[in-house]
DNA sequence: CGGAATCCGGATTCCACATTCCGTATTATG
DNA sequence: CATAATACGGAATGTGGAATCCGGATTCCG
């Protein structure tokens, strides 16, 4: 019903411009984080503020989209660290995958640290990004890189606390990892 | 010259209605963080907007007066915990203690973070915060509960995430101190 | 080509807040 | 008390920025 067939193919033109947008806000929010304004990115886009709207009918739906893309980059890498079973990657080279990506993102710093917190309605990117670290933290305990009791939950708020300090450049990230590491190894 | 001898008294209910303010403010912001309206704060503190302007002519006023407040607490609080030389105190007690205040202040936490991140213009008690936590460490150090390589930046790292954590829900955030601490103990 | 169907641009509308202004009310002095 | 000095309240103003609207430009299709 809401699919009339009488439907031409999308415009090219419009394709490209959704694309431009994407590419413009990606780099627009990483660099300045949750404050850029509609307006820029359009500008950024080369784009009129119209299209930016409707490509995109909210601000927060264009971060989503944002977020969402990056998400997905961060559990694909996750995925191939868990296959990969090298002793030194796993849970360690995630943490430092993650803090990498959110290191360039400040943007995708700010939205991870609500992420890993309340569980939000961020369906299916979150489920899997979960199931990785679980799977993680298994490889990791059979190695006894980590304790028997070292949870999900623990590594959600390690990197809850790794955005922040990234975000705030409250010290040097790599050594909070480190830190965090060492305190969910076995006694 | 700033002190014409024609000076009178400061009116009383002029005083009374700076206290009036603040209080109102402090439970508003703990409650709220940092979203909460002037006019709200007028409101609650049954006073007009207009007169919570001449108490603090902004916003940004306003809420500095009040984390200086709370920080000033904290600071009082862990040099307490310093001096008392009890070993199941020291920088665990501090750090939980710092987490109390957190939880009932959400406000609180977001201005920490920003805080213990970037070497702000947070002159005195700033300064006063970070040296007695450098005295806990120093001690911590001494009983052999931390590492010898564990600074105060690390500490502040630690605390910057706690914050988050707390902001978030992202967990239990007596797990997260615990296993900081696990961490900054020496090998 | 011709003329729908679609999409564009960006001025404009709306809205949520901080901040200012000023006439009125209250307080301190002598 | 009288009166100057202060303080008060809250309507009015200013501002920043998201979201809407619509005449004009483009693109697709026969």
């Amino acid at each position: 019903m809401s699919t009339p067939q009488t439907r031409r193919k999308t415009r090219t033109d419009a394709e490209r411009n959704r694309d431009r947008v994407l590419e413009a806000a990606r780099a627009l929010f990483a660099e300045f984080g949750h404050d850029v304004q509609m307006s820029e990115v359009a500008r950024a886009a080369d784009v009129g503020i119209g299209t930016l709207y409707r490509k995109f009918p909210t601000r927060e739906a264009l971060i989503e989209a944002i977020a969402e893309h990056r998400a997905a980059e961060i559990v694909a890498t996750a995925r191939r660290l868990a296959d990969t079973d090298d002793p030194a990657q796993g849970l360690a080279g995630f943490l430092h995958h993650v803090g990498e990506v959110l290191t360039g993102d400040r943007g995708m710093s700010e939205v991870i640290e609500k992420v890993m917190g309340s569980a939000e309605p961020r369906g299916e990117t979150r489920e899997a990004l979960l199931a990785v670290v679980a799977e993680l933290i298994d490889r990791a305990r059979v190695r006894g890189t980590v304790g028997q009791d070292v949870t999900a939950g623990d590594v959600n708020m390690v990197i809850c606390g790794l955005a922040a300090v990234i975000r705030n450049a409250a010290g040097d990230w790599r050594r909070y990892i480190e830190v965090a590491l060492d305190g969910l190894r076995p006694r």
